[in-house]
DNA sequence: AAGTGGTCTAGACCACAGA
DNA sequence: CTGTGGTCTAGACCACTTA
């Protein structure tokens, strides 16, 4: 039957087969549980780079789970840019130092993250008759009254960026105060707004004069600029936004998943 | 029992209760016939933005579908943006205008879908060591041998970018020829490499003399600047790109969605 | 030929929203 | 309370890759 040209059957390259299991009392699904040990495993090295992760089937035996299960764990790693799935051959890691994909966060909540000790000053915080570009993205009629907010964000005491959003009325109280503590997305997740997704769009120009003035760079400096819409989770437009930054100080990282 | 207070049940506001088949003997998915179905309905406006998707049981029986085939197919459309679920409401169509998510497209590609009529010129496409940036990102040893290619991107007679890349060397030939009729990764993908996902960092800065020669921009000027990795399915790095876009012709437009 | 993921079924029970 | 989506099971057959 068998023959010695086969090669043995190698077990999983890494020394410990993985220690993979779940609490059935959790309130925690089950698929989830199993995506996250797996997906910590990866961030550990539990889980090489290129590394087959053995057959569904006998992974859910193993763990007493069901195939489907097993596979809704897999695939939430899979969109995540985290593993590869080939019929035929199996499931692998990918080699790949992935990182995280950026989440729809706040200038504010960057800086914070990088340290670098944010601070807001609110230039403006009003109600206005609406642009019709505002109008148009937050689909209310041009001319009615939004609210705009004018923000300059500084970092170490030195200006970034300029920041001006449009928000519906009734949407949300700002008070000034707030907006000087805390980054506008966080105070639209805690009035219970939950933001969904967004459109944006990056250019670059020249400052003007009066920008240059505001953001502590000549008249000419190359700035990069921001306009984004965002959306909630019923897909109404909550804010628009059109935001100026020094170039010298800020780029936009981010990461695209082809749709296959 | 049941009291006059209760409103009539509305039905569906659509006129009529949509289209829906689906074709057993087709190759194609039966979950994936019945997403795209839905995903035109929504283009054309046959599903309006609010409206409730009948539940899913029912479908499923409409359809002569099984329960977990309906939601993998309403699934794929909330993966990308279209649809919302809420649990004891339902799913329901979003209400903005979705554009589709950007692909990992190049820019030649986007120019053609403009009517832009692209040209490229090829300024270099040789073997050269690996600076350490790109040793670093392709994952091979500093000055080891990468192709390197240098292009500049035409539109309508008119520069509009600068293009910087280095690649795996034996990735695939790349004749100046080639590279002068179409987009890198057209050739890329046609020489079987499956791209898969990519970082980018956008930011920009003032151009060059140099640079400002080459765009027929003066010195100064602002400009859009890209750093893209690409990685094929199993995560290897396969291209390292380092570009200048001239700011008064074009932006970058991507799309965010939240993670939940 | 054997092994893998891709798709599909026909049920089940639970958690949550809304009237 | 009723209806909805959220989760889960235990199978089945098929298409593809690899040897």
């Amino acid at each position: 039957m068998a023959t010695c040209r086969y090669a043995p059957i190698v077990p999983s390259p890494d020394p410990a087969p993985l220690r993979l299991s779940v609490d059935r009392s959790s309130p925690v699904p089950l698929y989830f549980q199993l995506a996250q040990q797996l997906e910590s495993a990866i961030e550990t090295g539990g889980l090489a780079p290129g590394s087959l992760l053995g057959n569904e089937i006998e992974l859910a035996g193993r763990l007493g789970l069901s195939r489907p299960t097993v596979r809704q764990a897999i695939q939430s790693l899979v969109d995540k840019g985290l593993m590869v799935r080939r019929r035929g051959v199996g499931t692998q890691v990918v080699h790949s130092q992935v990182k995280r994909p950026l989440e729809l966060s706040s200038l504010y909540d960057d800086l914070l993250a990088a340290g670098q000790r944010p601070a807001t000053r609110v230039l403006r915080n009003s109600v206005a008759p609406a642009s019709a570009q505002a109008a148009a993205t937050l689909g209310v009629p041009e001319g009615s009254e939004v609210v705009v907010v004018e923000r300059l964000r500084l970092a170490h005491g030195e200006p970034m960026a300029h920041l001006t959003n449009h928000l519906p009325p009734d949407l949300l109280p700002l008070s000034t105060a707030d907006l000087e503590a805390t980054g506008l997305y966080r105070l639209m997740r805690g009035a219970g707004i939950t933001l969904h997704s967004a459109q944006q769009t990056v250019g670059a120009r020249a400052a003007t004069a009066e920008e240059g003035r505001l953001l502590a760079e000549p008249e000419g400096a190359p700035l990069l600029t921001m306009q984004r819409t965002t959306y909630d989770a019923k897909g109404r437009a909550v804010e628009f936004g059109s935001h100026i930054y020094r170039a010298s100080r800020y780029a936009f990282e981010f990461r695209l998943l082809v749709r296959t």
